[in-house]
DNA sequence: GATGAATGAGCATTCATTCAT
DNA sequence: CATGAATGAATGCTCATTCAT
């Protein structure tokens, strides 16, 4: 019989995506003023990026929500890139983390209800960067690496509860658990990026509670009425 | 009892984005000459923009293409932006009718499988347009607004289907036939984003053709056993 | 008997040193006015590189003296550098074809001596710029290649005119005929240099006639009283 | 009769470039320590110079590869350029010394070939700073003034023994002392010069030794065969 | 219809130098 | 003595767009 643990869905967690940062700019500056300049420099780049996109921020916004001066964002980063890069990276780790729910064998519908509120509660959040990363990914192969790494660790996260499940006999055997967790996990990804980055949530008056149940209940019992 | 039909999944097709294209250019030069070079316009457009993004084109690459001095793409086009809107446009059109797909009430899943497997083809086909419309998405609210317009209409056509389906029995009352609709669409929409064009396609073995049948069964019966 | 000929010193004339433009701009523009536009800016750079060395010159200061906006600048060239190198071949080909004199076997003093006016009448016209290309050229592979080649043009014409002299009788045959072309075409380069580029002539009162006659005795007879 | 005596070529030497460290930054700091970062920073920024050019190397590539902060050049050196000028001055004194060379009135030919030896290893060592010389001299009039002073000595000295040997009856006196003396000095200079500075020794098979033997004689003796 | 010359605003980045600690 | 954070002026280059021919 199945056991209820923890985390079920894996733990490829925190270092699935590999921070980088180290080629430009000092990543950890020695003193306290240092580390205060590059936190201010990343909440703004956080700021703006999200409001305005990648394209339309220019270095010298950044730098002036921080108060610095256009010369010290390059004591910090690379370039305008690399502070994008760094974003999106920390962003896409504490996805990984917080999405992670308990996750109960016995219980899959519930346990991915509870997975997907999170989920989309971590997308609300943080929709101007998923727009962003979105944005980017098409031109830039960096932005895409990061993402696809992001991504093949939830799938793998997936994946194995759906292993579980079959195992367990609570999951269908005939079906292709790898391709089944990259469509069960796009349902969610897109679902709330069309919801949360593109449509701006204008229009939605569903609460993301009960998107929630529903897409637990496609993904354990389908559509069909038997 | 349910009767097989054209298009099940509705008809809000070919008129559901409308052309925009009147402001500048001339949409239908009276000379033979002026439409070819429009066409000819057109044409390096799609290619260079699905080549090098949208921000990656110069209008000038685009008039060199088609063998035009860089005045001469402002008689036929107010801006870059309008010529990507009507490239949009058009390929938005093109993939509602194509993934119109005959619809059996009596053999969902088949039916799912059938329209599945059409539009991961047209996806494929236009993989980079696709992404480019991705890109422009997030800064640009008239492109979100024709991506908007054709998810919409592709909602409503699922919708309807599953609305036929609820009637008939074949599909199950308890669910929320919109939010489903959404997010079944979603999953396909994804899955083909994802995979055409973020991943370029290149570690996937997997034929569509099982993707499509795995979608099918997600779709229909979901993922638990019995 | 030796006779007199039509520049003894050699013919690798014009085409010593290769035209190299084609790569960023037009160097032959397909309107007069374009042509006109390009020769403006040929002729602005050529005087501000020289007043205030390449360094100093910014291209909007090229820009605005040939009465053109910034942007113009790079539809005839690449950048700043492909304008210096542009004035630098042209200006090496002309000093090659410049100095070229009428050489008489039979009295090499006097026709050592009509070259070195030549010589040093064309530096002194041209020295701003020679200045610019010795400053250029210690951090300048490119601008050293293309000084190199003149100088080598220059040192081969005078090995030949040596060497006939040898052949001649006119001239010692214990001498290293390549290394001599070498050592006299310094002595008159480097006077030059130092004192049209460095010291600004300024207190020269030693007119250049003396100097080249001074220099074709030394170059003949050597200090040795007999 | 002519005596063998020290330094026949005059003794401008040492003098004849003054010092110019007093401005800005400590030349001679109080504290060992302080001494120690001084020399490091003298050393590095010769061996940077030298590499890349005064323009190509940047304050905080010398204090870098002086292990100091950026800040602390400014305690011994009132700004990059006096660095560079403290540089040339200590190297032209160390020049105008080492081509000293013991000169015999009655062997001229031969103390030309041991100071040209002299020259031309000096300038083979310090081949970079001779460079940058160069590459400086052009806009700038201080660099440009040091160096004239130089070679005024250099041109003094051998001014003096041209006119020792006029009046020993060794040397013709029918020439401009002084302009043949100017001559000769260039001869030698750009000879080094383009060899060792600008055409990097490359191809130069011919043993200085030889160059050095072929100057004297031409020098002493001209082409002239008889 | 087409050309190509001209525009000019826009922006990332560098780096010598200063200064508080 | 030394550090390292901060400055901010300076500038080359791009490219969408206009317009005279």
């Amino acid at each position: 019989m199945s056991t209820s643990q923890e985390s079920g869905m894996g733990d490829m967690g925190s270092d699935a995506v590999v921070a980088k940062e180290a080629s430009g700019g000092l990543s950890t500056p020695p003193t306290p003023k240092g580390r205060d300049a590059r936190r201010r420099l990343l909440e703004a780049g956080e700021q703006l990026f999200g409001e305005q996109g990648y394209a339309g921020t220019r270095v010298s916004d950044i730098t002036e929500a921080a108060n610095l001066s256009p010369g010290a964002f390059y004591r910090y980063f690379k370039d305008r890139h690399e502070l994008l890069l760094v974003l999106l990276t920390e962003m896409l780790d504490r996805a990984f983390d917080f999405a992670r729910a308990r996750w109960d064998d016995n219980h899959p519908t519930e346990s991915v209800q509870r997975t997907t509120e999170r989920y989309l509660e971590f997308y609300d959040l943080n929709r101007a960067m998923m727009g962003v990363m979105v944005e980017m990914a098409q031109n830039d192969e960096e932005v895409r690496s990061v993402w696809r790494q992001s991504r093949t660790a939830f799938y793998t996260r997936i994946g194995r509860a759906l292993t579980r499940g079959v195992t367990s006999g609570a999951i269908r055997s005939d079906i292709d658990v790898e391709v089944a967790a990259e469509l069960l996990g796009s349902m969610t990804e897109f679902y709330a990026f069309q919801r949360y980055a593109l449509d701006g949530d204008a229009l939605k008056d569903v609460p993301p509670v009960e998107v929630a149940t529903t897409l637990a209940e496609l993904w354990t019992r389908g559509v069909a009425s038997k």
